[in-house]
DNA sequence: CCTCACACGC
């Protein structure tokens, strides 16, 4: 039944739906469209639908989904997908035999498919793509999905098998954006760049990078540190793009400059980049004004953040923005800054102070001296202390005259840490490093016997530090 | 209105 007043108010109330972030906006909306007598509307029921399943509520979609008067296609893939974002793989299985047109309809099975590769379960997502392969219901989009199902799960093989077998006629740039992202999560970044110049190569004449194959190289490059060719990338972006950047590319190039320490270039793709920063810009600046020992600027951009937030759209610091300032702070022996931003926290911007603040305010009181208020800090925390935070504070007491006692503190409540956890195992490694090998035998005996002894951990890398 | 790709802190 379409309404037969408000054509524009329907169309206004539809962009609000698809443009609109954050829950309450969300709830808000399902209200107006309520009230303005739109609820039997499929295509706002839809779009409503979509924000619910995309944030995991599964149950205010489902009902969405059941008030419907009709269904049509896609508002069965939305409401596939929605079970799909929340692990419900055998539901949206049981959904999809219900379907009246599920063989016209290709994006159900594709929907299918990726329910299956979230839940992990590739045997399935597999036997749905040969399935649509049978069936001609297969696109472009579904061999891409099976791509990325194995990208996710790791099986960079497999993914690179369906790659070859698709063919330069039938892949897209999205099939080389996926592989390039897969080869990046796994840790292969050279691999992400291979394929990106690979694109520009073979694929010169049919197909164009997008904004997101440049976000994709860029962080390869970052991170196998060939700040030369991301340089050059940047440099040539909007000759690959024809148009300008993206907010994610502009976070992208950020990052790089920041990592090889061009503040100058990273501040200038800020203040050029298009629309107003999102939380993950500005949690990169603060992060990367930080890391270049911009202490002062860092805490500088967190009252801008805070500041243009508040009037135009609301971007709200979350527990990275914390960490990176906290950090940032430390670096720069902000003291009196740092205790005031963590006061702050929670009663100023309702993030509560979790473990790794607590880690970051310890290494700063600990870098400057104040031993005493660290180990007060920890003493006092709500949060069970973590192996990062007393490892840090036994690394500072052995250094400092009167740190015998908390010394002793942080050795006791380290033994008290549970030994499945790999950091508090690590810690054990330090011990040895100081000759406490008392401890050391007591603590691995213990973890042998459990049988829950782990490998080595990323902690092993800080003892070097230790003097 | 739906199905495939990208970005932040230790």
């Amino acid at each position: 039944m379409q309404p037969r007043t408000l054509p524009r108010g329907r169309a206004a109330v539809l962009r609000a739906v698809t443009g609109c972030r954050g829950r309450r906006e969300e709830q808000a909306l399902h209200c107006v469209v309520c009230k303005l007598g739109l609820a039997s509307d499929v295509v706002l029921a839809t779009a409503l639908l979509v924000r619910y399943g995309k944030r995991g509520l599964l149950g205010p979609a489902q009902r969405l989904f059941d008030e419907m008067p009709r269904r049509d296609a896609v508002a069965f893939n939305a409401m596939l997908a929605a079970l799909g974002a929340s692990g419900r793989a055998a539901d949206a299985r049981r959904l999809f035999d219900r379907m009246p047109e599920r063989d016209r309809t290709p994006a159900s099975w594709n929907t299918l498919l990726t329910c299956y590769c979230r839940a992990g379960d590739l045997a399935s997502a597999r036997t749905v793509f040969e399935a649509s392969l049978r069936a001609a219901t297969s696109s472009v989009v579904s061999w891409n999905a099976m791509v990325d199902g194995y990208c996710k799960a790791g099986r960079m093989d497999a993914a690179r098998e369906l790659f070859d077998r698709m063919g330069s006629s039938l892949r897209d740039v999205i099939t080389y954006n996926t592989m390039m992202a897969g080869y990046l999560r796994r840790g292969d970044p050279a691999a992400a760049i291979a394929m990106f110049r690979r694109l520009a190569r073979e694929e010169e004449q049919t197909l164009r990078p997008t904004a997101v194959t440049i976000a994709t190289v860029v962080t390869a490059c970052t991170q196998v540190g060939d700040f030369a060719f991301g340089r050059a990338v940047h440099l040539s972006t909007r000759q690959l793009l024809g148009t300008s950047t993206d907010a994610v590319l502009s976070n992208a190039l950020m990052d790089m400059y920041f990592k090889c320490g061009s503040v100058d270039r990273a501040l200038e793709v800020f203040s050029t980049m298009p629309g107003a920063p999102n939380l993950f810009c500005w949690n990169t600046v603060i992060a990367g004004l930080g890391r270049n020992g911009r202490g002062e600027d860092a805490v500088r951009a967190f009252r801008d953040m805070v500041q243009t937030s508040k009037k135009i759209n609301a971007v709200k610091p979350d527990s990275v923005t914390f960490v990176a300032l906290l950090s940032a702070c430390s670096h720069s022996g902000l003291v009196r800054e740092g205790r005031e931003l963590f006061a702050e926290m929670l009663p100023a911007h309702g993030v509560a102070p979790g473990a790794e603040h607590y880690g970051c305010m310890v290494d700063l009181l600990c870098r400057a001296g104040l031993l005493g208020e660290a180990v007060q800090l920890v003493r006092t925390m709500p949060v069970r202390p973590n192996a990062k935070v007393l490892g840090c504070l036994l690394l500072h007491a052995r250094s400092s005259g009167d740190g015998v006692t908390a010394s002793e503190w942080a050795a006791r409540r380290i033994v008290e840490l549970d030994v499945r956890d790999g950091a508090a195992y690590g810690l054990s490694n330090l011990y040895a490093s100081l000759q406490r090998w008392d401890h050391v035998e007591r603590r691995r005996s213990a973890a042998v016997a459990s049988g829950k002894e782990p490998g080595r951990t990323s902690y092993d890398a800080q003892i070097p530090h230790v003097r």
